[in-house]
DNA sequence: TTGAAATATCGATAGATGTTCATATATACG
DNA sequence: CGTATATATGAACATCTATCGATATTTCAA
C-alpha cells in the first residue's frame, strides 16, 4: 500500500525547495547550470564564488532534486533536474515583471 | 529615460521572493489567501498561528507584491497579487511530485 | 605508487530571521 | 465621547544559515 504524502509534508518539501532558491549565491549557481550542464569549477566561476562554497550549495540543490549530477572523468556536471525548475523560474520572472509594471518601475527590455 | 533593471537587481528581487515563500508559516498564510481573499484573523486561523504573526508575514508578502490588500470595513482582505503566484505554486507542486516519482516515493492522489 | 586536479566535507563564526509579547493605530458602534 | 474589534508595529531573543578556511576524498596521468 502506497503512502499518501500529507499536506504538512508537501508544505515542508515545497518550503524547503523555495528556501533553497531564496539565496542569491545558490540561485546564481543554479542558473549557471540551468541551460547547460556545468562542472563545479565553471559554475563557481560564473557565480563568482569559491568552488568549496559552490560544492556545498550544489549538494543542497541536489538534495532537493533541483539539480542532477553526472560524473565525467574527474569532473561532475550538474544540470537542472526537470523542466519544472525552468518553469518556476519563468513564472517568478513573469511575476517580478508584473509587479514592476504595477509599480510603474518598468524597464524596457 | 527608463532605467533597465540589472541582472543583479533581478536576482535580488527573485531571491527575496523565493525566500519569503521558503517559510512554512508564511506559505500557509499565502495559501490561505490564494483562492479567495481572507482577512487577517481568518488567515491566521487557517494557518494555525496568531493574528500578530500573520500580520507580520502578510506585510512581507505584500512588500514582495505576492498579495494585495483591500480594506472592507474594519477588516483587511488579502488575496494573491497576480496569476503568476498561482503559476509558481503549480510548478513547484509539479516539481515536487516529479522528484517523488523519480524517487519512487510516489503517493496516489 | 606518487603527484596534481576536482570535488567534497568539517568546524567555527558572523549575520540574518521567525517568533513572542507588548503596545499602537484604525474603524465601527452606542 | 468611550469601548470593542481588527490589524499593525516595535523590541528582544533564540535559532538558524551562509560563508570561509582547512582538510579529506576521488580520479586521472606519469
Amino acid at each position: 500500500m502506497r503512502r499518501v504524502a500529507s499536506d504538512e509534508e508537501q508544505i515542508a518539501v515545497i518550503t524547503e525547495t523555495f528556501r533553497l532558491l531564496g539565496d542569491p549565491t545558490r540561485l546564481r549557481i543554479l542558473l549557471a547550470c540551468l541551460f547547460e550542464p556545468k562542472c563545479v569549477n565553471d559554475a563557481a566561476a560564473e557565480a563568482g564564488v569559491s568552488p568549496s562554497l559552490t560544492s556545498h550549495h550544489l549538494r543542497l540543490l541536489k538534495g532537493a532534486r533541483l539539480v542532477r549530477a553526472e560524473r565525467v572523468g574527474r569532473q561532475i556536471f550538474y544540470s537542472a533536474a526537470d523542466a519544472h525548475v525552468n518553469g518556476m523560474l519563468a513564472e517568478i520572472v513573469a511575476h517580478v515583471r508584473q509587479a514592476d509594471i504595477d509599480d510603474g518601475t518598468t524597464d524596457d527590455d
